[in-house]
RNA sequence: GCCGGGGUGGCGAAAUUGGUAGACGCUACAGACUUAAAAUCUGUCGAUCGCAAGGUCAUGCGGGUUCGAUUCCCGCCCUCGGCACCA
């Protein structure tokens, strides 16, 4: 037998492979189902890393499994061309950024190669040949026509030194990370495409998708959409109105001012001539250099009135002043807000800061969960107030236990008209309870709304009750009245004795949560109160009779924006735009595209787009179009590129369509889809929003693009931290694969854990030795293969192992499927032979884990097919159930021995057998079996 | 703060979704082979008490449901990831 040789192996059958053409994919196979594989094609960066193996190497698993399991399978490969990092190159090195991503890719198709996965590389995609950018260009016109793409000013950030936009990552604390330059936000008009006109669709069609619970959930957040009013306020003295969006329309009558943001349009209108326009100038000034995210990261809230401004709140004509604050935002709802500091946090912060009035107009809404309203009682409205009175000197609280109705209740009492709160209590405890040295403490906050049954008046309240403390100054009482005397025990219970509905009151939790004190804004749903005639209704319904009466409108709002696609930047598809002499915008008819990216131009940025340093586009441009047009100079995001790179596998070299709608229907949807969970909100939802829009214009027949989505984990550094040059933690693959071979590598990424759960993995290098070992064991053992029939025991094992492998690579379970191999192997250990056919049967579970080494086993048995090509083994149903089964015996919930039943064997067959056990017996020690459990294949428990 | 994952030996992890917790691998220790080392092979390996048989405790913490809970329910703690003034 010759030692185990990776390096000769795999690069024997790479070559091997590719001559024999396996991997070639057809668009259609006779009596195949096609099964399309996908996983996130990968920017060239130059190098491939240990992220890069998990992410292609593992599925590639999953890929030729199905493969065998007869499906037609595609599992492609391409590169995401376009970006950032080509430009730097070219701008610090003077590299070209075509010849620098070219020869990237170059080497990493030599490193995905060494990987021996079945990628078909003849329909390999590249974002930035003009062959793909082509149909990038034409999806840009067609959504065009469409109405999907419009022209908009969008702030972004810029570098006053570089003269240059910045994306988000370039920016670190709020400087630029080439020159350490204030960035400072500028407005420009950019070419965007209208996503939030399918925020319903994006959000509604997430239910069926088999994806992640979190991908689902994030999209839903990242769309935001809420439901709310949107109400204008007439501006005192001016035509103008002030329209705010609120999702809380029920408190309208609780406005106490109204905030624009610093952006508002009206804000330069309203702030002329006023006394305070020098500050209004400056606040508006600070406001616009920050950018959103610092805006948002400063956590005082600061604002500045337009003094002399008011608006008027067109629920009750009441004047209220008008602020300008950088907590609204410009770009959410209307950028302007009406401020309820009693409902609203963000509001209440501020109207502490600058002493602004709270008024409360919702109250929380109690029902009494132990005397609910009796329906058909009639219903009385009372305001009454509770006493808690303390005694300091054992701190306990006063309580009255009802002898006639058997509950227990604070002191309290109704308010009669005109009669403070005050006053009304202290009466109340005088008559009810004697005592009349007490020592006012507070009010708890407002009235609490609660209905409840009043037994001992035979009908319904509904009652608003306010709480208040006292503080027991000494035990002095007076005889209570006449009525009152002997009706009541008095308890002094201690605080954590307070507790509803022990304490009857349906209020006891609202005081509880007011107790020590500190202010909050009320922000839940509620009752209405000191609202006129919608007091007593409740929050839902109130939102829409107020919006109704003030003449507002009903409407949905999102946190999503439009998807601004413009880059002033060199390294990207080229916006399909011509102007004309006039200055308008005409897309480049179809015959012209690809509208190729201009090859003369020079990297160092001027402040300027690079294309317009272009002569060959301005002279290509008045060639075709005219004298005196114009082309468009910015090229697009390259999440436009990866919005719809997955048809282009399925017909890389078409030039007369994007893809095929044949071979888009015979593979789309795609059946899985495997990525990192960094795409969740930005890649995810546009390329969907992509596969709408195209179903929209009639291209392609359905309407999302992934059925079944999942995220793949993270690989650590052995130090359990994640990768990076500077921690000197970073696993070189090649190095590894040079000195361990491709198939240990792939095969210990698999082990490491469960694939398709976000989680994280540090990379062992003991544990990839592990896997190595394992695949020597299977490489001795071939000196064990032969004719004899294999030991049955052994045969039992391989089609149990058969059983289990299929099954959790369904599940993406790889980790336990290559365990139930090694497990396999354990037991082939113990024997001497293996008969040849149950061998190649174990060789192909291992082939889409170890593809070359199962290969160079299978070669030698004189196969002359592939192993890759032939069918996955089917177990034998017998083989896999035993006829004994052992069970645990449990007495009383413990464990206390074992016995081996025939599967079949039923309750009463076994009990006798199992009573006698004498570990059992020791336990039941002569007490009477009160039950006896038997779960066939699972336990038996006896309870005595 | 909000949303979403997670917390199981020295480590990566299993556990048919309520049925004998810790499969498989790594590490460590002991032994065999070797002049020696590496490699390989064999054995031990949750904690604790015990000479042993065996007992007790153990799946972040505290309760609950159940004959039985890593799994279900309630309340906490910690941790990772994402988002964060969204009116």
């Amino acid at each position: 037998m010759k030692p185990y040789d990776h390096k000769d192996i795999e690069k024997k059958w790479q070559q091997e492979w590719d001559k024999q053409g396996i991997y070639k994919v057809s668009d259609s196979v006779l009596g195949k189902e096609n099964y399309y594989t996908l996983v996130e094609f990968s920017y060239p960066s130059g190098n491939l890393h240990v992220g890069h193996w998990y992410a292609f190497a593992v599925p590639d698993i999953f890929a030729r499994y199905k493969r065998m399991k007869g499906f037609n399978v595609l599992y492609p490969m391409g590169f995401d061309a376009f970006g950032l990092p080509a430009e730097n190159a070219a701008i610090k090195l003077g590299e070209d950024p075509k010849t620098w991503t070219y020869k990237h890719m170059e080497t990493m198709r030599d490193q995905l190669r060494s990987m021996g996965a079945m990628f078909d590389w003849d329909r390999e995609v590249v974002s930035c040949d003009p062959k793909y950018y082509k149909w990038t260009q034409w999806m840009f016109n067609e959504f065009l026509k469409k109405d999907l793409v419009y022209r908009d000013v969008t702030s972004v950030n810029w570098c006053p030194k570089d003269q240059t936009i910045l994306a988000n990552e370039q920016v670190t604390d709020g400087k630029c990370e080439r020159c350490g330059t204030e960035v400072v936000q500028k407005n420009q008009e950019q070419w965007m495409l209208r996503i939030t006109k399918y925020a319903d669709r994006l959000i509604d069609d997430l239910d069926p998708l088999d994806w992640p619970h979190a991908i689902k959930q994030s999209q839903k957040n990242w769309i935001g959409r809420s439901e709310g009013s949107e109400i204008e306020f007439p501006i005192s003295g001016s035509e103008k109105k002030i329209k705010v969006f609120t999702t809380r329309a029920d408190t309208l009558f609780g406005v106490t001012y109204v905030v624009l943001a610093p952006e508002h349009e009206l804000v330069a209108e309203l702030k002329k001539g006023l006394v305070n326009e020098s500050e209004i100038d400056a606040y508006v000034q600070g406001a616009n250099k920050k950018s959103e995210l610092d805006r948002q990261q400063s956590k005082e809230k600061t604002g500045v009135e337009l003094k002399g401004v008011t608006a008027v709140n067109p629920v009750n004509d009441e004047s209220v002043p008008v602020w300008i604050a950088d907590y609204v935002l410009a770009g959410y709802g209307t950028g302007a807000v009406m401020a309820v500091p009693a409902h609203d946090e963000r509001d209440f912060e501020f109207a502490k800061k600058y002493q602004l009035p709270i008024k409360e107009v919702v109250i929380p809404n109690r029902i009494d969960v132990k005397n609910p309203p009796v329906p058909g009682k009639k219903s009385q409205e009372r305001w009454n107030v509770q006493a808690i009175v303390r005694n300091p000197k054992t701190d306990t609280y006063l309580c009255m236990y009802s002898k006639e109705f058997k509950w227990t209740t604070f002191p309290m009492g109704g308010r009669e008209s005109g009669e403070g709160i005050i006053e009304t209590i202290e009466r109340e405890i005088r008559e009810e309870t004697g005592y009349i040295n007490l020592k006012f403490v507070k009010i708890l906050g407002g009235p609490v709304r609660a209905e409840y049954f009043a037994a001992h008046k035979d009908e319904n309240r509904v009652a608003y009750t306010h709480g208040v403390m006292f503080d027991l100054v000494d035990e002095t009482r007076v005889p209570l009245l006449a009525e009152e005397e002997g009706k009541h025990e008095f308890l002094w219970l201690p605080k954590s004795e307070l507790v509803y509905p022990r304490i009857v009151h349906a209020e006891l939790n609202d005081w509880l949560s007011r107790w020590d004190g500190h202010d909050f804004a009320f922000v839940e749903p509620g009752s209405l109160i000191y609202s006129g005639v919608f007091t007593g209704l409740d929050s839902e319904e109130a939102k829409k009779k107020i919006t109704e009466f003030v003449g507002g409108k009903l409407v949905k709002t999102y946190r999503l924006r439009d998807w601004g696609i413009s880059r002033q930047r060199y390294w990207g598809v080229p916006i399909p735009i011509v102007y004309d002499p006039a200055g308008k915008a005409h897309p480049i008819p179809v015959e012209h595209l690809p509208w190729l990216l201009p090859t003369d131009v020079d990297h160092t940025p001027d402040g300027t787009s690079p294309l317009a340093r272009s002569k060959e586009l301005v002279e290509r441009t008045e060639k075709i179009f005219g004298a005196g047009w114009r082309p468009e100079v910015e090229t697009m995001d390259t999440f436009v590129d990866s919005s719809w790179y997955f048809y282009r596998y399925l017909d890389n070299n078409n030039d007369g369509v994007f893809a095929d709608p044949e071979k888009i229907k015979s593979w789309m949807p795609i059946d899985l889809y495997m990525g990192g969970a960094e795409h969740t909100t930005m890649h995810l939802l546009y390329s969907r929003f992509w596969v709408k829009a195209l179903h929209d214009l009639g291209l392609v027949d359905h309407n999302e693009a992934y059925v079944i989505r999942r995220n793949r984990g993270l690989i650590l550094g052995p130090d359990g931290e994640k990768m990076s040059k500077s921690k000197g933690n970073v696993i070189d693959p090649d190095a590894i694969v040079n000195r361990l071979g491709a198939d240990t590598v792939r095969m210990y990424l698999a082990f490491m854990g469960p694939y398709g759960t976000v989680a994280s993995f540090p990379w062992d290098p003991n544990g990839v030795v592990g896997v190595r070992r394992f695949l020597e064991r299977v490489w001795a053992a071939q000196e064990k293969v032969g004719t004899q029939p294999t030991e049955e025991s052994l045969v039992r094992t391989l089609h149990k192992t058969v059983k289990k492998v299929s099954e959790d690579i369904e599940k993406f379970s790889f980790n336990t499927a290559i365990s139930a191999m090694m497990i396999f192997m354990n037991e082939f250990d113990k024997q001497s032979t293996i008969h040849k056919d149950d061998w190649k049967m174990f060789l192909k579970l291992l082939a889409s884990f170890a593809p070359h080494m199962t290969e160079e086993l299978w070669n030698t048995l004189d196969e002359q097919e592939s192993i890759h090509v032939t069918a996955w083994p089917t177990y034998n149903e017998a083989l896999v159930v035993d006829d004994t089964v052992t069970l645990g015996v449990q007495v009383n919930g413990k464990v206390r021995a074992e016995i081996t039943l025939a599967v079949d064997a039923t309750e009463s067959t076994v009990r006798e057998q199992v009573l006698a056990i004498p570990e059992v017996q020791k336990w039941i020690d002569g007490k009477e079996v009160k039950k006896f459990i038997f779960i066939p294949k699972k336990i038996i428990s006896i309870v005595i």
